[in-house]
DNA sequence: AACTTCATGTCGCGG
DNA sequence: CCGCGACGTGAAGTT
């Protein structure tokens, strides 16, 4: 069954509030406006928006999203809130408005959206889509990638242990190299910075902590490594091997759990794009 | 002038097709549509999005959002891009889709989204928004309250510099107690974790290392702190200093730069947030 | 352009 | 519900 659409173009005030609790109260509504508005908010911080024209979203579990004509980032909204309210109301300057008041009660957040002008409602009901988001090269399926072919990172690397549990957190990947000694890596998907040499330099001191008889290396994996952050590593004796992700990815991604089809798919997808890339 | 909005209830791909062509031509329309699609995307990662209804933005700038019936969160979006593209493409299942095709130059990334129907395509030319947007209660302001009124953190403190460059960074606040020790401040405007101790910790060690003869201190400022963190602080012998932002910001929020009147609107404003949650 | 830090970050996962 | 870390983080500011 298609979704059923309901809109008004230009409604009045009256209108806009009647359409809005109507389609609220069906509960399964997703809510489009178009509308000139000031917009507050408070709550873990709290911010004023003077008058203007924006895109207001209202989904059916009640996320709320205002978003001005540019950019990616909604200039205010709300994850989620059982209680939302649309009521009129007259301001200090004597200008009518529409009221949307959603409140959010962990952390306390509330959002008003002061509608003075409509220039169009959309309510969608019945939406539908139960499709799966798949997602790839995130930093786990690297991370089993080099597990599975540790001679990525070195011939001769064995790797003993993934995630393993030490004193502040998890060691990416634990193996022992070729001559024997422990190795500890840390795998970034993005350009590793300070941090992650921070991060691995702790884990690594950890390990020293905790077996100080042992030797022990440490290996910051990362597509690429800020100047300061190689700088850092070095410092403290640390390593750095650089990987590129889509090779390793085209190598050697399988897919037990992912249908054939799918895979060539994407594999294609991703080499088309860096054919044009050239 | 008010917005000038078009809308299709139900196109047909051929008139879709047509109808994005021609607004994305005139350059300054945002575009909105409710269609069942699916959505690949590669750059910094990859994904692919099976069938489902979304609601689709194209904004004036280039920013493109694909959202999902639920959640603050787009599934897939590209933040801007200066290449759009639409057109009509067979699938390999025989099936003819609108394909939405963007492409991010820096990092290099592919945004496709393949419209199978579409229940509604809207197009608002003429958007204003100009308005101010104005945020308070950010570290930056608290910050700037904290070395004015820096009784609030202990009496007899004084502050000496604000952002004091330190060698990885920079020092929040930094100043003298009452005993003539050196005082270093970090502040969190939400739960401090172990992050904030660490970065805490290396801002006073990196003093010590510097000024060997100094004694100094090292407060974290935060509303609230994590029991693992508050442990640690402890440990590396540094010090927990609870605010409440709010009641900061009601207290000595000063206006140079605002007009009373937002000053009188947005205490007013927490005011009754704050009283409301009783 | 590279790099750092903040954010009403959001989101998911584990205890 | 905390707490922690990843994120296609985005966005702003500095070098």
């Amino acid at each position: 069954m298609p979704p059923a659409i309901d809109l008004r173009l230009q409604p009045r005030l009256e209108e806009l509030v009647e359409f809005l609790r109507r389609h609220l109260a069906a509960r399964r509504a997703l809510l489009i406006l178009l509308a000139t508005c000031t917009v507050e908010y408070e709550g873990r911080s709290a911010s004023h928006l003077g008058k203007g024209d924006r895109l207001i979203i209202i989904k059916p579990d009640g996320a709320i999203l205002v978003h001005r004509p540019w950019g990616y980032s909604p200039v205010n909204w709300q994850p989620d809130s059982k209680i939302l309210e649309v009521f009129t109301e007259t301001q200090p300057e004597h200008e009518e408005v529409v009221v949307i008041k959603s409140v959010r009660a962990r952390p306390r957040e509330v959002l008003l959206v002061k509608i003075s002008k409509a220039y169009l409602v959309v309510a969608a009901q019945g939406l539908e889509d139960s499709a799966e988001f798949v997602e790839y090269l995130d930093e786990h399926q690297i991370r089993d990638i080099l597990a599975t072919h540790p001679e990525e990172i070195e011939p001769g690397l064995r790797i003993v242990r993934i995630e393993k549990p030490i004193e502040p957190g998890f060691i990416d990947l634990y193996g022992v190299d070729r001559q024997g000694y422990n190795v500890i890596i840390e795998i970034k998907r993005v350009t590793a910075s300070t941090s992650a040499v921070k991060q691995l330099k702790e884990y690594v001191d950890a390990f020293k902590a905790k077996n100080p008889h042992i030797r022990v290396r440490g290996i910051l994996i990362a597509p690429s490594i800020s100047k300061e952050a190689l700088l850092l590593l070095n410092r403290y004796g640390l390593e750095y091997k650089q990987i590129n992700i889509e090779k390793l990815y085209r190598k050697y991604f399988s897919l037990e759990k992912r249908s054939i089809q799918k895979r060539i798919s994407i594999l294609n997808f991703i080499g088309k794009a860096a054919s044009n890339s050239h």
